[in-house]
DNA sequence: TAACTCAATCGTAATCATTCTTATTTACAA
DNA sequence: TTGTAAATAAGAATGATTACGATTGAGTTA
């Protein structure tokens, strides 16, 4: 999703487009990763001084909501990343600079047979490990 | 695994077996399913009057280090169960009663062709829903 | 079995991420 | 341009978890 769409988003969603949003969106559109709460903070805190945790935390669980961002647990933290909305996936994630990786591989439909009169309401399969980059450093 | 098997594998690490120590371990056999610390302190509380928070956390982890539990992450807590050691394998887990089903489906093998580059650490895949018991309850 | 030693536990304070509260400001519709 | 509901500020409160100095106890050794 990139900032245009997303803005889109939030106005049909009855949502109003601040300043400090459009900020959000383009911290995301340009880490391309999973960032934590306080990493979108430290960033924000050079533009506005003193930021608002309210303000910060609000609008990640708002983006959640919405679909703009999507969301993951990273050693106890919760971290964010633009949403990819084009078609179901799941992801590798760098456990250092928390670029991801499309994976194609989803095991839902065969799993499905073993679970009859289970309700599913949700999956996780993520891989967890360092890219390429990462190694060498 | 078992309360004896657990035991055993705390005397290998080298840690001293207490009765709060075994009382956990007894907890966690019984239940079977994810529980949190709260969960863990509430049980605890009934037989020992104000038992330490760093006592319980300070198990949790140990256990997870050790290999006697294991652990995920349900809305926004830290859960823990009893390690399954005899193979591979991932888990359906219900959100009302943090019980879990085993799935045999592993896609590891198939995904590592397509993350040449990449060194994997760990990986995680979980399905969440309602058991058919929570789902009538 | 006594005494020794280091791990385990206690009790509580501190920390960290996150949420809540009230007052103020702002986007945008009328 | 103005009115109003939504968004934000500022910081206190919360809830889970960790840290710490003092004390207790498990398991070893004499």
């Amino acid at each position: 999703m990139n900032i245009d769409e997303a803005i889109e988003c939030l106005k049909e969603n009855g949502y109003k487009t601040t300043g400090k949003r459009k900020d959000i969106l383009t911290y995301f559109n340009e880490v391309d990763g999973y960032r934590t709460a306080k990493d979108l903070i430290q960033h924000l805190e050079e533009t506005y001084d003193g930021i608002s945790f309210d303000t910060v935390y609000r609008n990640l669980h708002l983006y959640n909501e919405v679909g703009i961002l999507e969301t993951t647990e990273l050693n106890g933290e919760k971290h964010f990343r633009m949403n990819c909305t084009h078609h179901h996936h799941h992801h590798f994630i760098c456990k250092d600079c928390g670029k991801t990786k499309e994976i194609e591989v989803c095991p839902m439909n065969e799993v499905k047979k073993s679970l009859k009169n289970y309700m599913i309401e949700d999956h996780k399969f993520e891989i967890y490990g360092l890219c390429p980059k990462c190694q060498t450093a």
